[in-house]
Parts: C-alpha cells; structure tokens; sequence
RNA sequence: GGGAGCUUAGCUCAGUUGGGAGAGCAACUGCCCUACAAGCAGUGGGUCACAGGUUCGAGCCCUGUAGCUCCCACCA
C-alpha cells in the first residue's frame, strides 16, 4: 500500500471498475428481496451542488448496506427535463445571441433543446459518478424518453377519460416573464413594501359623493366591474345596489353586497377585478360580473387601459396614480407591506390571470392520498413531516398543468377545425373521429414539468405495459429527498402512485434538511455562498465529502457544510488507511489463520466482543434509517476501540518472538479489519474498496461482499468486561503521569495491590507497554511503595508509581481528596437511589442490581482512596 | 391566522422506546515511540433557553413563556 492516504489516485480507476464488472447492475432475481430506490431525477439544467451531493449520498449508503445485505438493490437513475427552467435557460442563451425566442418557430426551439440535452444533460451524471454513486446506469431514464413519454400520454388519457382533467377558464398564476401559467406550487411569496392607495368612486349622479376604495393595485382598475362591501356593514348599506363612476373611463358599475368586503380591513370598499384577482374572481362568479382582461401575456396594459395601451403594469401604475390625484380621485397614500407572489424559476412578479387552462381536479386523488399516509402504508421520516403533507393535501386546490411553453411533454389533445370536436388520444390522430375531417391540429401547450415526475417511480419501470420489472420493483422501498420538495413531487407521486398503480409508490419518504454554508445561509447563486462539491472532491476525496455530510446529522434536519468537516472526515479516513498498513505490512509473508484457528487472548476476545457490538448498533440505525448514528458508531468502533487500543495492544506480540503470539494476533487484527472495513463501506466506499483490493481475505469486491452480521458466539462478556480493568490500570498509569508532571516515556516501575493478581499478571506485557512501565511489583499494601509514590484507584486495583521527587505530598493528598470527592458523589447518587422505595419498588429490576453493583464498587474504591490518604499521612 | 423546527461545552452539532450529559473542532499540558504529527497520551470546560407539571427518576413526556428559523394561508 502507498504510504500515504491519496483519493484521487484511486477513486476514478475503482468506479470504472464497479461500472466495468457491472456492480450496478440490478436485475430480477426471485431468489433475492428486492429494495428500490428511484433517484430524484437532477435538472438536465443543473450542476452538481451540494443539495445534490448529501440527496445522493444518503441513497448511495443505503443502497450499498442493502446491497450487501443480499438484497435485489436496485438504485435507478435519471434526470428530468426541467420544462420551464431548461426553456428559461435556453431563452436566456439566444438573447445572448441577440435572437427572440419568438423569431424562431417551434421546431427550431425545440431542436435547440434538444442539443442542450445531449451537451449538458449527461453532465449532472458524470459528477454523480464523482461521489460513486452506484446507480445502474444500464437503466438512466429521462422524463421525456420514449418510456416516460408513453406514461405521460397513457395517465393524462386516463385521467381525461375519467373527467379528472379539464379544460377551462380559471384565474391562474401568470409569470409575464416566461410567458406561462404556473401552478400554486410554483409561486414563491416574498413580502415586499408597497402602499395603500385609497380612491374615491363617485356615485352616479354625485359630484361629491362617493365610496372610497383601498387598493395596492391601482393599474387593475380598468378591469373593475364592481365595489363591494360587507352585507351588514352600516355604513355603506345605503349605497347597495346604485352605481359608482369608474374614474378615468368613466364607467359606471355596481355596488354589490359580499362577505369577502373585510369590514375591518382597508375602507370596508373592495373594489372587484375579476380578471386579476382570485378573490374578485369568486365575487364575481357570486354576483355574474363581467371578467374585464386588461392586460397582456408579458404584463403590460392592454387596449381596455385606453392612453395606457402598451405601457408596462408597474409604469401604469404610477401614471394611474397621478392621473388620479390630478382628478382628485386620490384621497390618501399609506405604506404598505403585503406578500407578492413571485415565479420560482425567473422570480418575476406573477400575475394573477383569467385564463383557460388545463386542470387535475384534486379532491377525488387527494383523499386515497391521505389515507394511505394515514393507513401507514407510506411512512415519513422523521414523522413530522407527515403534517405538512396532509396539510397541503387537504386543501389542495385544482392543479393547472398546461403551460405555454414549448420544451416538454405536449398536451395530446386535438381539435377538429371543422367540427370543432376536442380529441384526447394515446396516439397521434390523422383524422376527426367524429366527422372525419383531418383538419385537425394539436392544442399548442405542454404538461408542467412535475407531470412527468409524478409517474418516476412506475414509467421508469415500465408502465403502461405489466413488465416484470414494475411487478418485482414496485411499490419501491424508500424515497430519498429534502423537505422542499413535498409538495411539488412527493405528493403528486403519492397520488399518481395510487390512481395509476392502485399502489403507493414507495413505503417510506426519507427526508433530509438543506445543506446550509458556515454560516448558516442557504446556499444560493445570488448569494454566490455556493460550494462546489467537485472542488471539495478534488481537494479531499468523495469518500471525505460523503463522511462529512453524514457526520452527526439528524434525519430531517438542515446541515451546515464547513471545510473543518470535510478535514476531519478525511483524517478518519486517512486513520483507517494507516491501520490498515499496519494490518496489511505484518501480513506480508505469512499464512493468515482463522479466528477459530488461534488461541485468543483477554485483548483479542475484548476487540471481537466490540466489534460484534458495533456490527449490532450499526445495522440496527441503518436499518432505521439513521445514518449519522451508524456513521458515528462505526467512527468510534474503528478509531478509539481498534486503532487506539486494539492495534497497540498487538505490538508487543507482533514485535516478538513467539510466532504463535503472531499468528493470533494477526488473524484478530485481519478478522475485524476486514469486518470494519465491510461496516463502513457504505460510507466510504472508494477506500474501503481500494484496502480491501490488499487484503488476504479478499473475495471480489467488497461493495458485494456480505454485510457483516452480528455474532452472539462472539462476544466474550466476561473476558472482555475483565480486560477493561486492565484498560483502566493503563489508563490511570498515563493519567498519573501526567498529572504529576513526569515525562510520558519515562519508564516506571509500577506497584498494584489488587485481587486480580491473574489478570493483570496475563497482561503484563500489555500494561508495561502502553503504560511505558518496566516492571509491575505485586505488593499487600499502598506503603509497600514506598512515600513517593502516587496512586490512583480503579474499579480492580490500586496503582501506585513511585515518581521520587516529581510527588508533592501535599498536591498528592489534594489530588487524592479530588478522587475522593468524585467517588463520593458516586456513591450518594447510587446509595440515594437504592434507599428510595419508589425506585425500589419501580425500577426494573435490572437496573436495580447495575447500581447495587456500582454501589460496591465504589465503597471499595472509597475504602482503598482512605488508605491511600492515611499512608500519605 | 395555522403549523413545524431549533435553543445542550467557546464554535458546529449528536443524544429515537425517560435510568450516571457526548463527539468533532477550538483551548491547555506533554510526546516525532518502527500504521498514522491528517498523529498519540492526558486535562479543563455544561443551571441541557426559561417557568411549571407528570414520574421513584426528565435533555428526552405534558403545559406555558421567550428568542431565532422555516412552511402554509391571507393580505382589496
């Protein structure tokens, strides 16, 4: 093995092996449980970010443990076209060229977004394959491939021919930018400072009567067809049913009684757009009032706005608000702060429009949705989650799914231009079913990109057709995704999965927070706090990147990326490689025997039994989804119980003469070497791969060999509960050393008066070593050391070094009392819990006994610190 | 208006059936000893936001309060 720990050297060459020997790869295999992970499929716009990277590590970890586990894992890759935020993308690009989208035709666009597709849709994929994703690639689908085409086409018929979507005239959100409607979902709401105009609408008849309405939209009001105000509002009462004089056009139009007039809000006058705003839309459907557009698809006024014809809405706003004040209309200008919708792709002030538009109607798919939830046969993780899902669901509204857009999955409806007939079809029709005309042509929109999306779980497997794939694989085992998503994917896959499959389409929604920058920002463009994975990869490895974005997490929480992370990840796995060159360099030249085969020591039988604990507590969080618990646990497993204690601990046999010393403890040091590097795979694979390549014990490749399995016969309880007092005689040697200021690698000879006289004398060589001590003297008392001595005193013994002039009787005694003084809080805590009848009537049983067992265990500490004090004098 | 999350060591965060407060980083002390100075050994550091309650026992469960963050709805 090199010398030193260098990913870049290795990474790539082992992710071309995985993909060369087809380790992705997952077929039906009836022999085996199948577990299926779809990925979210990234935006053939996109680059790999950090959102990315923690998505793809969680499934990748997941889907290796499973892997290993003997499970069919297949882990099903693809990307997503991204309709609107590909066309923005692809306009913005031609303005560049100083070209209008508009000047081109449809199939010259289209053949743009085409060529943008193969030039940067396989881009996200080959930085996927940086992290070693090990997705089989052999089935990296696309939401408008062929298969997904014929998934959307086949539910839309469906859906239509079910009456579940409709065509109709519905206010909808508008962004005047791309030119689009957009669902409620798309539009982002952000608060914005504005004012409050209050205006005067004469009466009829009236030169100074009027009702002043209160509006933030001044530049609406050629589209006004009536004031309202509350049915039971005193004030106006009198004025229902006559007309105000519409200012500027001078049109008369009615007052009308409605709930929606806030008595308390504003003037108590509302006036009525009904074109423009989703309320005003509802009153006018109440109240039969003209719907009056005024203004155009890219937000500017129409010819209804008169002079205004052409101007852009925010100018017309001011120009209206002037023209008003000199009218004398303007009564009042207040701030005002209210939320303004905004596009979610271009962040452009949506617009709300009257507009005809294709509709799912939701209730009717909602409802299975939630019960399936309810029922429990889709769980989320962390449960919390579960709420904002129902939440939305239950009051989810229609969803507008066509958009005015060109790149993406065209509505496959028709009309007959000579009839006038409305057509919906798997397939391309040529005629009119109805009059045999073929004057027909298809309606001029696409589906919302989160249509396609919807199906993921079930058109990538194969749906419409019953393959053997969608009967194996589906329902899928766990969805993998961040919280943002719910609403625009997680539920309408739910829904989808439902009607479609009669199925839900995974059984649990694991969700992850954001990654977040050092300072707890979202990382964003605007910002420019981005990072970029790729960097970080190319500066510390992905199997550092991986371990830090797991590293401590909770389910469902937001994480802050930090460079210290990723340094401290790569230094664990830089500890892992080391170890194993310690392993591997004594392994040189040597028949390695099997665990069964040699004679286990006090250390070695200590090291399996953790090491069965470990394989224990990892399994049991992966399998609960808690992958930074099982991350941690490995962590301390591999550091602190094998490299800080256990490999030490083999180097006075593996530094001797005795070649059977040598043969069991290399056997030991390869079995949970080979053990631990398996339990970490899944987080680090590259490495664990790459160690794995060296070993003796090496079978093909470690990404499928068998998840390590905990092994009772294997945990020597008793052994290993009698080595960590051997544990402690060294540690309370290195402690005393440094406590009384004597230099770490001085040799001392250390004297113990203990019961455990086999036990420790088993393990001399141990303790002498890690200790640094050249001898142990076994004597009946503490004086036995002499008056220079230190002592400390641990659960099996007193130890006491003598330290000649470094020991200040005085400290020695104050340092004793310190002890003392801890063992006594110990022994109160203990003794207090012991003497309280509820706990001894309550508390288990064996809990009872743990703390009648330290309560021993103290006072016979207590009773050797006192001796210890009165030999000092 | 409704809902959610967070508040634990100087910093970043774990703590998932209620049973002796943890890690990483930072700090301090001492060590280049033949796996590793990206290291080793040791030390210090916490009224678990606050106030109540349930319980033999609460960081954890319940109620309330405060601060921060987020989501949804409304916003004429």
């Amino acid at each position: 093995m090199e010398k030193s720990y260098d990913p870049k050297s290795f990474e790539d060459e082992i992710y071309k092996q995985w993909e060369s020997e087809g380790c992705f790869r997952a077929e039906r295999d009836d022999n085996k449980v199948p577990f299926t992970i779809m990925m979210p499929p990234p935006n053939i716009t996109g680059q790999l970010h950090m959102g990315h990277a923690l998505d793809e590590t969680y499934q990748d970890t997941l889907i290796r443990f499973k892997r290993m586990q003997g499970y069919c894992a297949l882990w099903l890759p693809g990307t997503d076209h991204a309709s609107i935020a590909t066309e923005v993308k692809i306009v913005e690009q031609l303005k560049k060229q100083g070209i209008e989208k508009e000047s081109l035709t449809r199939e010259q666009f289209l053949k743009l977004a085409w060529d943008w597709k193969e030039k940067y849709g396989g881009r996200i994929v080959t930085q996927l394959k940086k992290l070693g994703s090990s997705c089989d690639w052999s089935r990296l689908a696309f939401t408008m491939d062929e298969k997904c085409s014929r998934a959307v086409r086949e539910v839309f018929v469906n859906l239509y021919n079910k009456g579940l979507i409709y065509h109709g005239n519905r206010i909808i959100n508008w962004c005047p930018q791309c030119r689009t409607a957009l669902s409620d979902a798309e539009v982002e709401y952000v608060d914005e400072n504005s004012h409050f105009w209050h205006l005067k609408y004469f009466i009829e008849g009236s030169d100074t009567e009027g009702l002043i309405v209160a509006t933030t939209r001044p530049e609406t009001m050629f589209g006004d067809t009536a004031v309202a105000v509350n049915p039971a509002d005193e004030r106006y009462k009198k004025y229902i049913g006559k007309n105000v004089i519409l200012p500027i056009v001078n049109k008369p139009i009615p007052v009308v009684a409605d709930e929606h007039a806030d008595m308390e809000y504003g003037t108590g006058v509302v006036k009525i757009t009904p074109a423009h705003d989703p309320n005003d839309f509802e009153v006018g459907l109440r109240h039969n009032l003209p719907v009056v557009k005024v203004m155009n698809e890219d937000g500017t006024m129409n010819e209804l706005a008169g002079k205004y014809c052409g101007m852009d809405r925010y100018e017309c706003r001011k120009a209206v608000v002037e023209e008003l004040k000199a009218l004398g209309n303007l009564v009042k200008t207040e701030p005002h702060t209210h939320s303004v919708g905004h596009c979610y792709r271009c962040h452009t002030a949506i617009e709300p429009m009257v507009s005809k538009q294709w509709f799912v109607k939701m209730k009717p798919l909602a409802r299975p949705a939630i019960n399936a939830v309810l029922d429990k046969k889709t769980s989320f993780i962390p449960e919390r989650f579960a709420k904002i899902y129902f939440n939305w669901m239950e009051n989810v509204k229609d969803w507008c799914i066509s958009r005015q857009l060109w790149w993406g999955h065209r509505i496959p409806i028709w009309y007959c231009d000579d009839c006038g007939e409305v057509i919906c079809a798997k397939e391309d029709p040529t005629v009119c079913p109805k009059c045999g005309s073929s004057h027909i042509h298809q309606d001029e929109d696409v589906l919302d990109t989160w249509f396609s999306s919807a199906l993921w779980p079930f058109s990538t497997l194969g749906f419409p057709d019953d393959t053997s794939d969608l009967e194996y694989f589906y329902p899928t085992d766990v969805l993998v995704t961040g919280y943002d998503i719910i609403f625009f994917w997680v539920a309408r896959m739910i829904f989808s999965g439902i009607e479609h499959m009669r199925k839900v389409p995974f059984r649990y929604v694991l969700m992850h927070g954001i990654v977040r920058d050092e300072q707890g920002r979202k990382m964003s463009k605007s910002l420019g706090n981005g990072i970029d994975p790729l960097v970080i990869i190319d500066k510390y490895g992905a199997d550092a990147l991986r371990f830090s974005l797991l590293q401590g997490v909770a389910t469902g929480n937001d994480i802050r990326y930090s460079d210290a992370k990723v340094q401290s990840a790569a230094a664990f796995i830089n500890k892992v490689w080391n170890a194993s060159r310690y392993v591997l360099s004594n392994c040189e030249g040597r028949q390695i025997k099997d665990i069964k085969e040699v004679k286990l020591n006090h250390a070695d039988k200590w090291i399996i039994s953790k090491l069965q604990s470990a394989i224990r507590d990892v399994t049991l969080a992966l399998n609960k989804f808690e992958l930074g618990i099982a991350l941690e646990t490995a962590h301390d497993f591999m550091w602190d119980d094998f490299c800080d204690w256990y490999i030490e601990l083999t180097k006075s046999a593996l530094w001797g003469d005795d070649e059977n010393k040598k043969d069991g403890a290399i056997a030991v040091l390869v079995y949970v070497l080979d053990s631990a590097l398996k339990l970490l795979h899944p987080f680090i694979p590259f490495v664990t791969e790459k160690i794995y390549s060296e070993m003796p014990t090496a079978k093909g490749r470690i990404m499928l060999a068998a998840y390590p399995r905990y092994n009772s016969r294997l945990t020597y309880r008793k052994e290993a509960a009698a080595f960590e007092g051997v544990m402690d005689i060294i540690k309370a040697v290195r402690a005393l050393k440094t406590e009384t200021g004597c230099a770490p690698s001085k040799k001392v000879t250390l004297y113990i008066v203990t019961e455990s006289k086999r036990l420790i004398s088993a393990n001399e060589n141990c303790i002498l070593r890690l200790a640094g001590a050249s001898a142990i003297k076994f004597v009946s008392s503490p004086e036995a050391a002499g008056e220079n001595a230190a002592a400390k005193v641990v659960s099996c013994a007193t130890v006491l070094v003598p330290m000649g002039d470094l020991v200040d009787a005085d400290k020695e005694r104050a340092r004793l009392e310190g002890e003392l003084d801890k063992v006594l809080a110990e022994i109160r805590r203990a003794d207090g819990k012991l003497h309280n009848s509820g706990f001894m009537a309550k508390a288990p049983k064996k809990l009872v006994d743990e703390e009648r067992a330290k309560l021993d265990k103290y006072l016979e500490m207590k009773e050797r610190i006192e001796k210890q004090l009165s030999a000092l004098g």
